[in-house]
DNA sequence: GCGGAATGTGGTATCGATGCCACATTTCCG
DNA sequence: CGGAAATGTGGCATCGATACCACATTCCGC
């Protein structure tokens, strides 16, 4: 309707008349206190004799009192509601995230509303605009544009980024060790004979990439290898394209191990190799970065990084809440989680 | 602290002194209209002309105005948040189910707060009363405990029970059609001349069970064979124990196919087939209910019944929002969702 | 040209909990 | 034993948007 800007938000429809649910006043009577002790007694750090507390807590579970979160959210500035703004809830990747994620705040008393923006800056600034309207304290975004994490934090929301870092970013940021467990993968191929290596790749601009990929450049250089750039292999976010880009990277280069930048395109690669009836890890072998649960039940199980996602989504949390507490200086935090290689059966001596 | 009851939550801490975020007060003044006007421009239904509409908007847009929603649900008692109550996000099937739902509630204008369960009653109750705090006026569920569901609809909380029916549920409720679906599964192999069918499954008391259940059994009826007891193997929930499970299976009986009733037992059966080096169909069939991506990434593919769970999820949503905005006659609900044979590489004709 | 219906806008009370301050009791100590 | 400090409670205003009603205009038809 609205030729633009300011788009027309659903509207709380009509519903039928609610049940009336008890409110403060309802358990004030009942206690036979006022107000203003009732709420001190059942949430507020003010003080409230142990007596009084008892009495309004056994009054308010009687009547089946639960606090208003609307009126106090209203009154007191604050929300427990959290923002987590993601991608994909379908890829195991950011499920396990938001697993983490939901685990810690739920445990801190804390609620995760969850957003998919399906990777679309559009959607995602319009997420964030909703979050801001939930008056949350603060959001986990795994971000695709930096004016999202830009627009939230102008409205003095906290920001922790999760899993990788735009360039110019003002927020704190968990991130995976990529560097180090691409290192350690391409220098597990190494050790075993490889020279050529094939590295299936999407993105190099976000920190995750780019990290993934100076890695696999730094294993090669402290083994004196020179990087072949054909065989880093671009392609786009998507296991088909991940196919084809390992199709091409077959034909036209002879390379003997192969390593998928995620675990997306690792499920293209590995399709390839199957359908060449490329014995693996005989004739090549194959790697993947982000270990996901398909990747220990194909045959042979792949060997994989780990970056430990759930737990990487729990720091996320932890940090967002200790930011939002207070308990942290000003000055921006870069949380780093650590990587795990697990050697696997997909990966053997390079042939011959 | 609290004996019991009435738990201690987690209370807005004392945040650093918020941004002042403009109000419909500084809409008001901007655009020289009133308060009141303002607020039926931007949103509800009531009278506004074209032009001070586009005023409106114009001044909100301009001083950056975004609607406080706690304001806005506490004055009108309604709010756009959804419960979203799961328990598990790291299984694709909850995941699936989930992205399903948000989508459709995103699309609607709606948010969705996600809680995992962990299959726990008491955490389930919990959830719900945390939601109950929020003021959602709707919840989807897929339910542990009939009480859950119960105590939200007591408090006038339209619930939607997702892939599962407890007795005596009151609840509308959307079902995959598990019945069909284990049918066709069982006639499939059947027909490939499998008269011994293992059924590895963990629990029959909740309709998706019971219903898998019944679609097995209606299968070997139709054929005229009969289902020998022994060879329904119960198990618990969790990979390993349906491996141990699998591996008595095989060692008391000599099944030439095994169902797993669903994505997380099948990863136990296929580890022990594996394990013991058997050919796959050749040997021995194996087959899935619940599509999952690795089950099409294994060799063989297995084949598997897929239960459209991202639709399902769409179907609660749309369910559900219909509900809240009244378009349904009082009666009880159900939605069954088709489900779908995918024939793969693991089935196949009976040995000899 | 006038009564009365449409139409659009402003004013005010209100949703429910909490922040803040005032004040009634106790407690404590010289 | 008096007065100050400590302690615990109640009263009232307030967070920001919306429901609801009153009222000023405009628009009709007869």
């Amino acid at each position: 309707m609205s030729p633009r800007g300011q788009a027309a938000r659903a509207v709380p429809q009509p519903t039928q008349p609610p049940v009336r649910r008890p409110t403060v006043q309802d358990v004030a009577r009942e206690a036979g206190v006022s107000p203003s002790t009732v709420s001190r007694a059942l949430h507020t750090r003010g003080y409230a004799s142990p007596a009084v507390r008892a009495r309004v807590r056994a009054a308010a579970e009687r009547i089946g009192y639960v606090t208003d979160h609307n009126a106090r959210n209203l009154r007191s500035r604050t929300s427990t509601s959290i923002g987590v703004l993601i991608s994909d809830l379908r890829n195991p990747f950011y499920a396990d995230l938001a697993a983490g994620i939901e685990q810690e705040l739920r445990s801190a008393g804390y609620q995760m509303v969850l957003v998919n923006d399906n990777g679309d800056p559009a959607e995602e600034l319009q997420a964030a605009e909703t979050l801001l309207a939930m008056r949350v304290p603060g959001v986990i975004v795994t971000p695709v544009t930096a004016k999202c994490p830009q627009v939230l934090q102008d409205n003095g929301v906290h920001v922790v980024c999760a899993d990788r870092e735009l360039s110019r970013s003002k927020s704190d940021v968990v991130l995976g060790d990529n560097e180090t467990g691409a290192r350690e993968l391409t220098e597990h191929l190494i050790a075993l004979g490889h020279t050529r290596i094939g590295l299936l790749i999407d993105e190099t601009k976000w920190s995750t990439g780019a990290g993934r990929l100076a890695g696999f450049r730094a294993a090669h250089v402290d083994n004196d290898l020179t990087v072949d750039e054909d065989l880093i292999a671009y392609t786009s976010f998507d296991a088909d394209a991940a196919r084809l880009t390992t199709r091409k990277l077959l034909n036209d280069h002879d390379v003997t191990a192969i390593i998928s930048a995620n675990n997306v395109l690792a499920q293209g690669a590995l399709a390839e190799l199957k359908d060449r009836r490329l014995k693996i890890p005989r004739q090549i072998s194959l790697a993947a970065y982000d270990d996901v649960p398909w990747m220990s039940l194909v045959q042979p199980a792949l060997t994989t990084v780990d970056q430990s996602t759930v737990e990487m989504g729990r720091s996320c949390a932890r940090l967002l809440l200790a930011r939002i507490r207070g308990e942290l200086t000003p000055k921006r935090r870069q949380v780093k989680v650590p990587a795990r290689l697990i050697v696997r059966g997909s990966t053997g001596p390079a042939p011959r």
